[in-house]
DNA sequence: CATCTGACGACCG
DNA sequence: GCGGTCGCCAGAT
């Protein structure tokens, strides 16, 4: 895979909420491939305007080593996530939108969340 | 083409 | 609940 899909899949991620790796790697239908999202992030080139901050590991915990750990709960407390000994995915937890195919989804916006 | 490496994840003891 | 292993994928050597 390559990382485009990734970064836009990570642009999409909305202000104050947060993703796994893992969780983008299944949204690319490549589990497993976490690890290879994470070494996108990594690569992430800055003015892209990509919120690389807003993906985590799995249970929410920042896979980062200092300062870039530091770097990055700061950026995401900027963006009013509480960040304790780990991020709370159960209220940060985002989800892209799945495969929705067509109509069936219009009849009453399930919520997404 | 063979190996190693890394912002990962699920398991097992 | 914590730490060590093994399995994954893509890039770099």
């Amino acid at each position: 895979m390559s990382w485009e899909p990734v970064y836009r899949l990570v642009k999409k991620i909305p202000r104050g909420r947060v993703i796994t790796y893992g969780e983008v790697a299944k949204a690319l239908r490549t589990p497993g491939g976490a690890r290879a999202v994470g070494y996108a992030m990594a690569a992430t080139p800055p003015g892209r305007g990509i919120p690389w901050h807003r993906v985590l590991g799995a249970g929410g915990r920042i896979r980062l080593r200092e300062p870039y750990a530091a770097k990055q709960r700061r950026l995401l407390e900027t963006e009013g996530v509480v960040v304790g000994r780990v991020i709370d995915m159960k209220i940060y937890g985002w989800s892209f939108r799945r495969p929705q195919v067509k109509k069936a989804a219009k009849r009453k916006r399930r919520k997404t969340r």
